[in-house]
DNA sequence: TAGGCCATCTGGTCCT
DNA sequence: AGGACCAGATGGCCTA
């Protein structure tokens, strides 16, 4: 586990130049008057951070629980977020068209008017289509995972 | 050492 | 008005 930085007020005292402005983030003007941020606004600005601070955390969270419910074959190194993304909406996919395979088209149990799990699909691959994807047939959806879940084992 | 990934700060904008 | 959300900027750590 990597080492975390110092949090909150220590953190950002160190990271304070002269001008109140911080070394990492936006840069901006320095305040107008002499003596820098006034004590309130600074007050409001670590109060502000803090909030910023949880509300990653619970999204770094939500990755996690992410990855502990898609299937990949990289035990030892941890999925990055765009890796993680990527594998969680090929995973949909190719669960979707495991379903309806197995249900053809129909969901077990559903009586009505139609499928709409299946409507819902050919939406989505009509949408696809229109913007010029080349999404794979259905069938292709769990092929296409598994080659996926290699391909990040390897690191490519 | 370069590049990838990440945490954090920050100011602007949106939402309640 | 205040908090949530977003995206840009920056610096640290890690790996090839």
């Amino acid at each position: 586990m990597r080492p975390k930085p110092q949090r909150s007020q220590d953190l950002l005292f160190n990271r304070l130049g002269h001008s109140g402005q911080a070394l990492g983030g936006r840069r901006r003007p320095g305040p107008s008057g002499p003596g820098g941020r006034r004590e309130s606004s600074v007050q409001r600005r670590l109060e502000s951070n803090e909030r910023e601070r949880q509300r990653m955390h619970k999204l770094n969270n939500a990755f996690q629980a992410l990855r502990e419910v898609i299937p990949h074959v990289r035990a030892d190194k941890k999925l990055s977020k765009i890796e993680t993304l990527t594998l969680a909406k090929n995973y949909i996919k190719s669960l979707t068209s495991t379903i309806l395979t197995m249900s053809s088209g129909r969901l077990p149990g559903l009586d009505g008017p139609g499928p709409k799990l299946y409507q819902h699909y050919q939406q989505q691959q009509a949408a696809g289509g229109a913007l010029g994807a080349t999404e794979p047939q259905p069938e292709g959806h769990l092929q296409r995972y598994s080659t996926q879940i290699h391909s990040f084992r390897e690191g490519s």
